[in-house]
DNA sequence: AATATTTTTTAGATTAACCTAAAAAATTGA
DNA sequence: TCAATTTTTTAGGTTAATCTAAAAAATATT
């Protein structure tokens, strides 16, 4: 079993292993661990003696086999807990992060198969992301950010990028939601800000909203 | 809010403070909490320092109101997750100890007001005890160990004093459970050892058994 | 009451997870 | 290329929660 920290770290590790395939850097995972280089090399250390990471000095740390599993399984527990919030408890999609923070560290197995059960096996949880099967598989979605659609292309709202309570509530109050279809009108090259057609209506957004919403074009 | 082990500390204070009213000792506490009466004497100055406990050296601890309120808070969680553990995700009586110790020290007030609506705002845990309102009310049932009854009395089984598998088990094996009636044949004066009447058939049960089974009667 | 025993506290260590400040290595760029 | 900058690591310290061993206080026994 690993500690609350160690777990936490993992699973930063496996996010920015996205965008930083060949090693994610000291700096970059103390940024998302919102805590200073020196106690990121600290845990990277310990993570490394029990084999949960490949770690050469100044190289940057990627996730072994085993710290990728540790990894998924608290992925799956945290979508699986983002899921039970919304459906059963009636949650909003911008208020169940902090919860599921603490609820993806309950050790128990049959908690989160009878939970998984319950909840009628989902596939995706509240903000579209995969959630990963028993076994750790995940469907990666075939999705790109709407900042990447040009003038005329369409597609399907499937996730986003950013989870936070304002960017969801920015979403919501604007009746973006995933499933809904959005259309690129106009893009501005100055500042990448968009025209788009949204339930029928025109919506100007900046950049900053398209490089945050995935899209399923089909 | 508190640490995961202060909370485990102001639970284990509370439930000693029915056999000791006077102060709970040392000693009683470190055998509770499976640790050393030096860790607990550690603990209990924090807790002193943090007005959750009254303490004077030598003395023993009490509960000060903040530190009852939030042990009555956790006991709550703990309640109420075994319902959800019980009603909803299919666990047996024996299986819901566990993962419930880790699940109480989750930090949500809307979790748990949404728990207790989802639950339908149960009153009673499968073991029978008292789940604490919103406002930590609890309504303290009047039963008395089975123990305590004489040969012709008779009761409805309402809860058990010892939660452990092997307990639970012992009472499923011979279709005891909650709700059902009881009534004393004959009693041991020896070993106090009971004959009983259950579900029309008659029991040998052993004081061990007796003494942690609470009625109801009427 | 004096002594022996038990209980409780103190003193001093340990570990995980953090920190700051300084040193070392890697990278950038003039 | 070599100096400047940035990144990373090391060194040394802190805190919560534990431990063992020893001292102190309370309680029990003769």
């Amino acid at each position: 079993m690993f500690s609350l920290s160690e777990e936490n770290y993992l699973k930063a590790i496996f996010h920015l292993e996205r965008s930083f395939p060949a090693g994610v850097s000291t700096n970059a995972l103390a940024e998302e661990m919102s805590t200073k280089a020196s106690s990121v090399t600290d845990m990277i250390k310990r993570l490394s003696e029990k084999k949960l990471v490949d770690y050469k000095k100044y190289q940057g740390v990627k996730l072994s086999k085993s710290g990728r599993e540790t990894a998924v399984e608290v992925i799956r527990k945290h979508r699986l807990w983002e899921v039970f919030l919304v459906d059963k408890l009636g949650f909003a999609w911008d208020e169940v992060h902090e919860v599921a923070e603490q609820l993806e560290h309950i050790k128990s197995e049959k908690l989160i198969s009878e939970l998984d059960k319950f909840l009628g096996y989902p596939k995706k949880d509240p903000h579209g992301d995969p959630i990963p099967d028993a076994k750790g598989n995940i469907i990666i979605a075939d999705k790109v950010l709407l900042s990447e659609l040009n003038i005329g292309e369409s597609g399907i709202c499937v996730g986003v990028k950013d989870s936070s309570t304002e960017f969801l509530q920015y979403l919501d109050k604007n009746d973006i939601a995933l499933g809904k279809e959005i259309s690129i009108l106009e893009k501005e090259s100055f500042d990448q800000s968009m025209l788009i057609n949204l339930n029928g209506k025109e919506l100007k957004i900046s950049s900053l909203i398209s490089s945050n919403l995935y899209i399923k074009t089909s």
